[in-house]
DNA sequence: GTCGCAATCCAAAGCGCTTATGATACTGTT
DNA sequence: AACAGTATCATAAGCGCTTTGGATTGCGAC
C-alpha cells in the first residue's frame, strides 16, 4: 500500500492525505480522521527513502564500529551501549544503520554515508588520543557525537564522556587511604583515549602523595580476561608484588581474579581490586554489596544521552558542539580492604 | 555530487553514466573508465535512497534485537555475531540496520520494516520454543533466516543453528566417561530454544546411562555470572553436591568459578566444569590450553555464515528456505578431570 | 547508394513521497 | 449582490536514481 493507492481508496490527492498523516493545519480534523483510521487499516506506512529522498533527511543515525583488526576484538560494551541509543533512537523517528569496518577504512566510510546521504549524522566509537576522524569529520560536515574525548584536538567537537582521570583518581585516593602503597594498574590500550585518562588520573594520585610510577606496575593491553590473569599473575610473582590493582574493565578483573586466587591469596585481604564497571547487563556487579569494589558508570545511559545530543544536534544545525561529563561513582564492594600486614 | 551534476560535467547524460558505472554493456570501454575515472575524483556516490526508490530494492538487511523489558539484558554474544555478520554485508554491498526492540513490540517492527520498504530481509534473532514470529514472517512476506531455530514450528523456514543437544550430550558424555554421575547443568532461559535443546543433550545423555534426573542439579536463568555464582554455591551446599557442572557460556562459567573457588575447592579436581563457549573475542578461553574444557563453536563464523545464506535468499526469492547446522568442537581443557574419590 | 546491423548514446517516465502554488467552496460583511 | 477572507482540497514539480524505448552514427555488404 503506497500513498497513491491510500489516496484513491478515500477518494482524496495524495497532498492531503499526506498532509492529513504529518499533522499540516490546512486539513479539517474530520478528513484527517477518517485519513488516519485508513492509514491504520491498511497498515500503511510511509516508504522511508521516498520519504527521505523528498525531504533530504534521512532519519538514520549512523555507527561506525572500528574493528581492530589486529585482534578482530569488539568491544563488549557495544552491545550495551546500542541498546541504550537505540532507545532513543525508536522514541524518535530515526533508524540506526551500523558499518563494521576495519579501522584503516574508517575515513572512507564516513564519506562513503555522507556522500550516498545515508545517515544524518553518525556517532564516533572508541576515540584515540589526537584521533584524526575528528577533523576528517569537521571537514566532511556531517553532524556527529563522539563517544568519549580524544586528547591533543585543538578544535571544538560535540562528545559525550565519563570522567575517567576523575575516576581513577577518586579509586587511587581511596586505596590510598587505605594504606596501599604499592598500587598496580592494568589498563586498556593507552592509544585509546579512555585508556590515557585513566592512568593520568592513577598518576595524578600517586605522584601527588610522593609514590613514584613503577613501571614494573602498569600494564596495559586489550582488555581480555586473560589480559587481567597475565599481568597479574606476572605482577604477583614480583619481588614486591602489589596490594592493590587497578583495572579497566570488569572483564579483566575477573582475569585478576582468577590469578589472585590462583595464587592461593584472598581478594580484598591480601590484594586489593578496583575495577571500572560500565554496568553491563550481562555482568553485573552482585547485588546490594558488589563483588568489586568499583567506580561506576553505566554505559547504556550513556549511549541514550548521547544519541538524545545528536538528535539535537541535527535538528538544529547551528547548535554549538554540545559535551558531556558524566562522573562515575565509587561503589564500595567487598574487593578492598587495608592493606595487609607482613 | 550527484548524477546530474556529474553527467554534465562529463558532457555526457545521466543514462549512459549511470550505465557506465553500473556496469551495463552498451557503453564503450572509454567512456566507462573516462566516467569511473570522474566519479573517483568528485567522490561520486549514487544516493543509497534514490537508488532504492528507482531499483525496488533496499539494500539493507534488518536485525531486530530483543531487550527482554524485565531484565534490560543484552545478550553478550551480540556484538560478535554482527562482527561477523557485518563483514559479509559490507563485502555484499548491504547496509545494516538495527532495531532494538522490547519483544512484544517485534510483530509491529517486522510489519514496519515490510511495509516502508526499508529492508530487504531481516536476521530474526533469539528464537523461542514455538516462536510466534516466524509465522508472521511467513506472512509478512520478508525474506528471514533465524539464528537458531525453534522447536514446534512445523513450517520451513531457514535457520543457521549450532547442533548444541548434540553438543551437550556429547559433553556430558565426556563428563560420563571420566566416572561422573552427579552432573549439574547451570542452563540459559529454557523458553530459549538453544537452552531447550542444549537440555535435551544432558537428558540424552544421563537417560542412555540410567542416571536419573535430579532437579536439585539442574537449573536455568539469565546467562550471567551472577547466576553461575549462586546456582554453583547452591548445589555445593547439597548433601550430595555436583560433581561436575555443565554451563551454559563462559560468562555463567566465570562466576562457577568464583563459587567453586570461594568454596576452597579446585575446579577439575573436585568438581569438573564444561561450558559452551561462543569464542567470543573479549573472552578468549586461554591460549593452547582452554583453561575450561568447553564445547567451542564462533558465534562469529555463524555471523557471516548466516548474513550469506540471507543474502542468497534475498537475491533469490525461489530458493526453498536453506538451513545449516554447525557442529561445536568439544576442547578438552583444564577444568575437567576423574571424578574425585572420596 | 541503400540497407542492415552494431555500437553508442539520450530523452523521458517512473519509483513514493513532500510541498509550492492554485483552485474551489463557503463564510460573513457591507 | 458583490466582495474579501478563510477553510479545504488538488495539480504538478521535484528529490536522485534506473530503465524503457528510441535516436544517431559509422561501417561493411549488396
Amino acid at each position: 500500500m503506497n500513498l497513491k493507492q491510500l489516496s484513491e481508496s478515500l477518494g482524496l490527492s495524495q497532498t492531503t492525505v499526506s498532509r492529513a498523516l504529518n499533522g499540516y493545519p490546512e486539513v479539517s480534523e474530520a478528513t484527517r480522521n477518517r485519513v488516519k483510521l485508513a492509514a491504520e487499516q491498511f497498515n500503511y506506512r510511509p516508504s522511508t527513502r521516498a520519504k527521505g529522498l523528498a525531504t533530504g533527511q534521512a532519519l538514520a543515525i549512523g555507527h561506525v564500529i572500528p574493528v581492530s583488526n589486529k585482534h578482530e576484538m569488539v568491544n563488549p560494551i557495544f552491545g550495551d551501549f546500542i541498546a541504550g541509543a537505540g532507545e532513543t533512537y525508536a522514541r524518535n523517528g530515526y533508524e540506526m544503520i551500523l558499518s563494521i569496518v576495519d579501522d584503516q577504512d574508517e575515513y572512507d566510510i564516513y564519506r562513503g554515508l555522507k556522500s550516498r546521504n545515508a545517515v544524518d549524522g553518525i556517532v564516533v566509537h572508541g576515540p584515540r588520543m589526537n584521533d584524526e576522524r575528528i577533523a576528517l569529520l569537521n571537514d566532511i560536515g556531517l553532524p556527529y557525537v563522539v563517544h568519549g574525548r580524544a586528547s591533543g584536538i585543538a578544535a571544538p567537537y560535540a562528545w559525550l564522556d565519563v570522567n575517567n582521570r576523575r575516576a581513577f583518581q577518586r579509586a587511587a585516593d581511596f586505596l590510598f587511604d587505605l594504606g596501599h602503597r604499592r598500587i598496580a594498574l592494568i589498563n586498556g590500550l593507552e592509544v585509546m583515549d579512555f585508556a590515557h585518562r585513566r592512568r593520568m588520573g592513577y598518576e595524578d594520585t600517586l605522584r601527588g602523595n610522593g609514590i613514584p610510577i613503577d613501571p614494573s606496575l602498569t600494564h596495559a593491553g586489550e582488555m581480555t580476561e586473560e589480559l587481567g590473569f597475565d599481568k597479574t599473575k606476572h605482577m604477583l610473582a614480583l619481588p614486591a608484588p602489589p596490594t592493590a590493582i587497578m583495572v579497566s574493565s570488569m572483564i579483566v578483573a575477573l582475569g585478576v581474579r582468577r590469578a589472585i586466587e590462583e595464587a592461593g591469596l584472598v581478594i580484598g585481604r591480601d590484594v586489593s581490586v578496583i575495577t571500572h564497571d560500565d554496568a553491563l547487563s550481562y555482568l553485573r556487579n552482585g547485588g546490594d554489596v558488589p563483588i568489586f569494589t568499583a567506580t561506576r558508570s553505566s554505559v547504556r545511559d550513556a549511549g541514550r544521552q548521547l544519541a538524545e545530543m545528536l538528535i539535537a544536534q541535527i535538528q538544529n544545525p547551528l547548535l554549538a558542539p554540545q559535551t558531556q561529563l558524566l562522573e562515575a561513582e565509587l561503589m564500595v564492594g567487598q574487593s578492598t580492604g587495608p592493606t595487609p600486614v607482613t
